[in-house]
DNA sequence: GTGAAAGCGCTAACAC
DNA sequence: GTGTTAGCGCTTTCAC
């Protein structure tokens, strides 16, 4: 097939033990021969294996990212994150998607990944993966993001809190008819969406006003998802004067309803997003900023100190803060 | 360590090759031996070692995909396609990303992947890389997008008629000073650059105007690119009355700078962006849709096809259509 | 400092 | 149909 580290090693004159010493620059070398192995190498262009050596030493020397959507701008920030933290390193990354977490999957992702990396990245994002349960049982290192595991460490933001200062935004501009648009009914309190929920009503109880269950739509965390809850709440008996969107996309579908009826965002109908995607300042979308591209980053440095057996001073929950940026989609009533 | 073949062997039994074999579901297995065995494998929490049957069997069970940038919406919609090809198959994806192809990267990655993976996908974008040739020494499956190579298939949009199209709509509109936002200096004549280049020269010429060098500056496909080179366009003696930028980023930033200016897209400047974003549409971009997710599934189904080795009808270069959306971006002079 | 040899966990002939 | 066996290409004791 292709050239061995045997075949190395017979041109090179050596046991095949110097070969794999020498070319992983194991200082037990003697300098010329590690010089000369490392030219017949290069000479005979050739390139480990991979599997052989994961094999024999039980390390994969790759980490699996493993998200239900690839096709979310937070993803791809998270994303852009984790592949800047891993340059220079010598991991690789396996993505593993595992769709709409209430679709059974054919493959779990356990079963696929298993024993192709040495850790993982959970991305479940706005939805309560029932595969990290199984991920966690692998006691492999394991970081989580907008999940609270019950196993490995994670990267959070307060989602509460940052509900709460997006809401309170719009009651600090007199709104007081103010609707959400949230991704899907959750239940589970360990999902963001749940957290943002309740900073909303947090917010709302606070100067005191009433939430209308009308009030209430989901927006699936898709554009079209934001565009069809917006039109909800405009049919509505009683539509809101603003509306709270967990996601910068549905925040988008919400503008696209708005001006398909002739209406101005900021104007006849304030709205504030979550994400603080680039476009979103082109769309001068308010919105609280979620460092997702950080997140990422931090997420795959802790799991690197994991593999790595370092007990690093990352260990744990760390919680990474969120700002609010105001801009002229959410206005005075 | 962890459950191996061979202690489901011992547990249930029978052989190794036998376990093999009925965990593969081979057809030459006794049903209750199958079944037998599966269930034992499934009570002791089996799970197989991919570095082993990779060893064994020479096939990686998985595809490389290679990018410059992870950051960009298009490789984001080209990867949503790659996944969802892959989705239903044993094969797994690795991500390698490599940069500003300007940049010497630490470690090339046929070195990375070259034996990790049973083939690769290369979204060169718009960046001619030096790694592709690389890759194609290799000899193993690769299918490209956006460069036409010197080995393995590739799926390609007409990148020098779209050019015209989107060129000709502003033509057809009135403008003749027509500005060129590029990503960056290209000369190499298989880059997706090159062939818009020429696009854009053949509708100028063919309408009988003229290019002026001061209007034709590099965005770098960003955003932000695509504001400092409005930016340049308007502070010019003459600034342009319409603008063809080479990326729906790029023509978002150029939005921005002429909002800046207090000028209205479509009325005062007119710009027409190339990629066809799901975002375009809510900031009213006209644009060239490319379809990126077509585009990755198809990669993946000729690379997958290419792997198993079917003579597949999917093979060689692949041409997919583009179509202009017109949007109040572009409007009569 | 270097080599010999025993695996790592699986698959694929090949016998039975 | 099933078991035996010989690797796949590397790493890693353990001698020397």
């Amino acid at each position: 097939m292709s050239v061995t580290l045997k075949d190395v090693a017979s041109v090179a004159g050596v046991s095949t033990a110097t070969v794999s010493r020498a070319l992983r620059g194991f200082a037990t070398v003697d300098p010329e021969i590690q010089q000369h192995v490392q030219q017949v190498a290069d000479r005979l262009n050739y390139v480990g294996s991979p599997a052989a050596a994961a094999l024999s030493t039980g390390r994969a020397d790759s980490i699996g990212v493993i998200t239900p959507f690839v096709d979310r701008m937070a993803f791809q920030r998270m994303l852009t994150g984790i592949e800047s933290a891993l340059r220079g390193t010598n991991m690789d990354l396996l993505l593993y998607c595992t769709g709409d977490p209430s679709d059974p999957h054919p493959v779990p992702p356990r079963k696929r990944l298993a024993r192709r990396v040495d850790g993982f990245i959970v991305l479940s994002l706005a939805l309560h993966s029932p595969d990290v349960e199984e991920i966690s049982k692998l006691k492999m290192p394991l970081v989580l993001f907008g999940d609270q595991g019950p196993w490995g460490s994670s990267v959070q933001i307060d989602d509460r809190a940052a509900s709460v200062v997006a809401t309170e935004h719009l009651i600090g501009l007199g709104h007081s008819r103010i609707a959400l648009i949230h991704g899907r009914e959750a239940h589970d309190p360990g999902v963001l969406e749940y957290q943002r929920h309740l900073g909303f009503n947090d917010a709302m109880a606070r100067a005191h006003l009433t939430v209308d269950p009308a009030m209430v739509v989901p927006g699936a965390f898709t554009i079209a998802g934001g565009a069809q809850a917006m039109q909800r709440l405009l049919d509505a008996a009683d539509p809101p004067t603003a509306v709270v969107a967990f996601s910068d996309e549905m925040a988008y579908g919400a503008i696209r309803a708005l001006r398909d009826r002739g209406l101005t965002p900021g104007r006849d109908v304030s709205i504030i997003g979550f994400d603080g995607h680039e476009t979103s300042a082109l769309l001068d979308l308010s919105t609280i900023n979620v460092p997702f591209e950080d997140i990422g980053a931090l997420a795959a440095r802790k799991l690197l100190d994991e593999i790595h057996g370092l007990e690093a001073d990352n260990s744990g929950v760390t919680i990474l803060e969120t700002v609010l940026t105001a801009r002229s989609s959410t206005g005075t009533l």
